[in-house]
DNA sequence: TAGGTGATCTTG
DNA sequence: AAGATCACCTAT
Protein backbone atom coordinates (compact mmCIF):
# COMPACT_ATOMS: atom_id res chain seq x y z
CA UNK A 1 0.00 0.00 0.00
CA UNK A 2 1.12 3.16 -1.22
CA UNK A 3 2.79 5.23 2.00
CA UNK A 4 0.06 7.81 2.80
CA UNK A 5 -0.82 10.06 6.05
CA UNK A 6 -3.57 8.57 8.02
CA UNK A 7 -6.78 10.54 9.09
CA UNK A 8 -6.71 11.16 12.69
CA UNK A 9 -9.41 11.34 15.01
CA UNK A 10 -8.72 15.07 15.16
CA UNK A 11 -9.42 15.37 11.45
CA UNK A 12 -12.75 14.52 12.11
CA UNK A 13 -13.76 17.16 15.17
CA UNK A 14 -14.64 19.77 12.54
CA UNK A 15 -17.62 21.48 13.54
CA UNK A 16 -18.34 22.38 9.81
CA UNK A 17 -19.53 19.07 8.10
CA UNK A 18 -20.55 20.52 4.99
CA UNK A 19 -16.81 21.52 4.39
CA UNK A 20 -15.47 18.35 5.59
CA UNK A 21 -17.52 16.06 3.42
CA UNK A 22 -15.93 17.97 0.16
CA UNK A 23 -12.39 17.42 1.88
CA UNK A 24 -13.01 14.22 2.29
CA UNK A 25 -12.94 13.98 -1.62
CA UNK A 26 -10.04 12.44 -3.16
CA UNK A 27 -8.97 11.13 -0.21
CA UNK A 28 -8.50 7.00 -0.01
CA UNK A 29 -10.43 4.90 2.25
CA UNK A 30 -9.13 1.58 3.54
CA UNK A 31 -10.74 -1.59 4.84
CA UNK A 32 -8.73 -4.88 5.98
CA UNK A 33 -11.95 -7.09 6.49
CA UNK A 34 -11.73 -10.75 7.60
CA UNK A 35 -7.67 -10.67 5.97
CA UNK A 36 -8.81 -8.81 2.79
CA UNK A 37 -7.25 -5.86 1.97
CA UNK A 38 -9.24 -2.97 0.19
CA UNK A 39 -9.02 0.78 -0.70
CA UNK A 40 -10.21 3.20 -2.84
CA UNK A 41 -10.50 7.03 -3.43
CA UNK A 42 -13.66 8.46 -2.14
CA UNK A 43 -15.38 9.95 -5.23
CA UNK A 44 -19.52 11.00 -3.65
CA UNK A 45 -19.90 12.15 -0.12
CA UNK A 46 -23.00 13.75 1.45
CA UNK A 47 -23.73 15.80 4.30
CA UNK A 48 -26.03 15.48 7.26
CA UNK A 49 -25.61 18.15 9.88
CA UNK A 50 -27.51 16.52 13.04
CA UNK A 51 -30.65 18.20 14.48
CA UNK A 52 -31.17 21.41 12.96
CA UNK A 53 -31.59 19.04 9.19
CA UNK A 54 -34.58 17.60 8.43
CA UNK A 55 -33.05 14.98 6.18
CA UNK A 56 -30.45 13.65 9.17
CA UNK A 57 -31.89 10.64 11.41
CA UNK A 58 -31.16 12.74 13.93
CA UNK A 59 -33.26 15.58 13.34
CA UNK A 60 -34.58 16.91 16.55
CA UNK A 61 -32.43 15.40 19.09
CA UNK A 62 -34.18 12.03 17.94
CA UNK A 63 -32.25 9.70 19.90
CA UNK A 64 -32.85 6.01 19.58
CA UNK A 65 -31.20 2.70 19.68
CA UNK A 66 -29.75 3.16 15.74
CA UNK A 67 -28.98 7.10 15.99
CA UNK A 68 -27.59 6.65 19.70
CA UNK A 69 -23.57 6.27 17.94
CA UNK A 70 -24.13 9.71 15.83
CA UNK A 71 -24.19 11.53 19.01
CA UNK A 72 -20.93 10.07 20.08
CA UNK A 73 -17.46 11.93 18.75
CA UNK A 74 -16.32 12.52 15.59
CA UNK A 75 -14.46 9.47 13.78
CA UNK A 76 -16.38 6.73 14.21
CA UNK A 77 -18.58 4.71 11.46
CA UNK A 78 -22.42 4.56 11.58
CA UNK A 79 -23.64 1.94 9.68
CA UNK A 80 -27.41 1.23 9.10
CA UNK A 81 -29.48 -1.17 7.12
CA UNK A 82 -31.47 0.55 4.29
CA UNK A 83 -34.49 -1.14 2.62
CA UNK A 84 -33.87 -4.02 4.21
CA UNK A 85 -31.20 -4.69 2.39
CA UNK A 86 -28.34 -2.21 2.03
CA UNK A 87 -25.76 -1.13 4.63
CA UNK A 88 -25.03 2.30 4.42
CA UNK A 89 -21.40 3.63 5.87
CA UNK A 90 -21.31 7.03 7.26
CA UNK A 91 -18.58 9.08 9.26
CA UNK A 92 -19.56 10.72 12.62
CA UNK A 93 -18.14 13.89 12.71
CA UNK A 94 -17.84 17.13 15.19
CA UNK A 95 -17.83 16.59 18.88
CA UNK A 96 -19.82 14.78 20.84
CA UNK A 97 -23.49 15.51 20.92
CA UNK A 98 -23.82 17.06 17.67
CA UNK A 99 -24.73 14.14 15.82
CA UNK A 100 -22.89 15.48 12.18
CA UNK A 101 -22.20 12.63 10.09
CA UNK A 102 -20.60 11.65 6.05
CA UNK A 103 -22.62 9.54 4.00
CA UNK A 104 -20.12 8.03 1.60
CA UNK A 105 -21.44 7.01 -1.50
CA UNK A 106 -19.09 5.88 -3.92
CA UNK A 107 -14.92 5.35 -4.45
CA UNK A 108 -12.84 4.60 -7.02
CA UNK A 109 -11.38 1.43 -6.58
CA UNK A 110 -7.45 1.33 -6.19
CA UNK A 111 -6.28 -1.60 -4.52
CA UNK A 112 -8.19 -4.91 -3.52
CA UNK A 113 -10.54 -5.08 -6.72
CA UNK A 114 -10.77 -9.03 -6.45
CA UNK A 115 -11.90 -8.82 -2.95
CA UNK A 116 -14.56 -6.52 -4.21
CA UNK A 117 -15.58 -8.35 -7.37
CA UNK A 118 -16.46 -11.72 -5.15
CA UNK A 119 -18.58 -9.83 -2.32
CA UNK A 120 -20.25 -7.96 -5.12
CA UNK A 121 -20.71 -11.36 -7.64
CA UNK A 122 -19.52 -9.61 -10.37
CA UNK A 123 -17.08 -10.48 -12.84
CA UNK A 124 -15.88 -6.88 -14.24
CA UNK A 125 -15.10 -4.00 -13.00
CA UNK A 126 -17.47 -1.15 -13.50
CA UNK A 127 -18.55 2.23 -12.53
CA UNK A 128 -21.95 0.55 -10.27
CA UNK A 129 -19.06 -1.98 -8.56
CA UNK A 130 -18.85 0.99 -6.19
CA UNK A 131 -20.82 3.47 -7.14
CA UNK A 132 -24.07 3.84 -5.22
CA UNK A 133 -23.56 3.79 -1.19
CA UNK A 134 -25.46 0.32 -0.57
CA UNK A 135 -22.96 -0.73 -3.50
CA UNK A 136 -19.44 1.05 -2.22
CA UNK A 137 -20.38 -0.91 1.57
CA UNK A 138 -21.24 -4.05 0.13
CA UNK A 139 -17.57 -4.13 -2.05
CA UNK A 140 -15.30 -2.74 0.60
CA UNK A 141 -17.00 -5.28 2.74
CA UNK A 142 -18.84 -3.06 5.65
CA UNK A 143 -21.69 -4.32 7.53
CA UNK A 144 -24.27 -3.48 10.23
CA UNK A 145 -21.13 -4.84 12.70
CA UNK A 146 -18.57 -2.30 12.00
CA UNK A 147 -21.36 -0.03 13.22
CA UNK A 148 -19.91 2.26 16.24
CA UNK A 149 -16.14 1.55 15.24
CA UNK A 150 -13.54 4.18 14.57
CA UNK A 151 -12.51 4.74 11.04
CA UNK A 152 -9.17 5.58 12.14
CA UNK A 153 -7.50 2.67 13.21
CA UNK A 154 -7.62 -1.12 11.75
CA UNK A 155 -10.34 -2.45 9.78
CA UNK A 156 -11.44 0.86 8.08
CA UNK A 157 -9.24 3.75 7.79
CA UNK A 158 -9.04 6.71 5.55
CA UNK A 159 -5.26 8.53 4.43
CA UNK A 160 -4.71 11.53 2.68
CA UNK A 161 -4.98 11.94 -0.98
CA UNK A 162 -4.27 14.57 -4.04
CA UNK A 163 -5.32 17.80 -3.25
CA UNK A 164 -8.96 18.62 -4.62
CA UNK A 165 -9.80 22.01 -5.68
CA UNK A 166 -13.55 23.76 -5.63
CA UNK A 167 -13.88 23.68 -9.69
CA UNK A 168 -13.30 19.77 -9.73
CA UNK A 169 -16.18 19.25 -7.03
CA UNK A 170 -20.08 19.22 -8.25
CA UNK A 171 -22.19 20.18 -6.04
CA UNK A 172 -25.90 19.14 -6.36
CA UNK A 173 -28.48 18.15 -3.72
CA UNK A 174 -28.52 14.92 -2.11
CA UNK A 175 -30.95 11.64 -3.15
CA UNK A 176 -33.80 9.59 -1.76
CA UNK A 177 -34.40 12.63 1.23
CA UNK A 178 -37.52 13.91 -0.45
CA UNK A 179 -39.31 14.04 3.02
CA UNK A 180 -37.12 16.92 4.27
CA UNK A 181 -38.72 19.66 2.97
CA UNK A 182 -36.71 22.99 2.53
CA UNK A 183 -33.76 20.97 3.26
CA UNK A 184 -33.86 18.51 0.81
CA UNK A 185 -32.89 21.58 -1.84
CA UNK A 186 -30.01 22.29 -0.20
CA UNK A 187 -26.61 21.38 -2.02
CA UNK A 188 -25.65 18.90 0.29
CA UNK A 189 -24.00 16.27 -2.11
CA UNK A 190 -20.40 16.03 -3.81
CA UNK A 191 -18.77 14.55 -6.43
CA UNK A 192 -15.70 14.46 -8.00
CA UNK A 193 -16.54 16.03 -11.75
CA UNK A 194 -14.57 14.20 -13.96
CA UNK A 195 -14.43 10.47 -12.32
CA UNK A 196 -17.10 7.93 -13.35
CA UNK A 197 -17.02 6.03 -10.31
CA UNK A 198 -20.39 8.32 -9.09
CA UNK A 199 -23.90 6.93 -8.26
CA UNK A 200 -25.66 9.51 -10.17
CA UNK A 201 -24.69 13.11 -12.41
CA UNK A 202 -26.94 15.44 -12.01
CA UNK A 203 -28.86 17.15 -14.73
CA UNK A 204 -27.61 20.27 -15.84
C1' DT B 1 -40.37 1.73 -13.63
C1' DA B 2 -41.77 -1.41 -10.11
C1' DG B 3 -40.94 -4.47 -6.66
C1' DG B 4 -37.95 -6.72 -3.14
C1' DT B 5 -36.43 -6.55 1.54
C1' DG B 6 -36.47 -6.31 6.83
C1' DA B 7 -35.00 -3.37 10.80
C1' DT B 8 -36.75 0.55 12.91
C1' DC B 9 -40.07 3.70 14.50
C1' DT B 10 -44.78 5.26 15.36
C1' DT B 11 -49.38 4.60 16.32
C1' DG B 12 -53.24 2.49 18.32
C1' DA C 1 -48.87 -5.58 18.13
C1' DA C 2 -49.22 -4.00 13.65
C1' DG C 3 -48.42 -1.00 9.90
C1' DA C 4 -45.74 2.59 7.59
C1' DT C 5 -41.51 4.10 6.37
C1' DC C 6 -36.98 4.00 4.46
C1' DA C 7 -30.01 8.45 3.09
C1' DC C 8 -31.32 1.77 -2.49
C1' DC C 9 -30.55 -1.54 -6.30
C1' DT C 10 -31.60 -4.61 -10.03
C1' DA C 11 -33.91 -6.38 -13.69
C1' DT C 12 -37.81 -6.19 -16.64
Amino acid sequence: MPNRYKLTQSYFLNSDVVSLAKQLLGCYIHTEINGNYCSGIITETEAYAGKNDKACHAHLGRFTERTKVMYEIGGIAYVYLCYGIHHLFNIVTNTAGNADAILIRAAEPTEGVEHMLERRNKLKLTPQLTAGPGNFSKAFGITKQHNGLTVTEHQIWLSQGTSITEKDIVKTTRIGIDYAEEDALLPWRFYLKENKFVSKKSLS
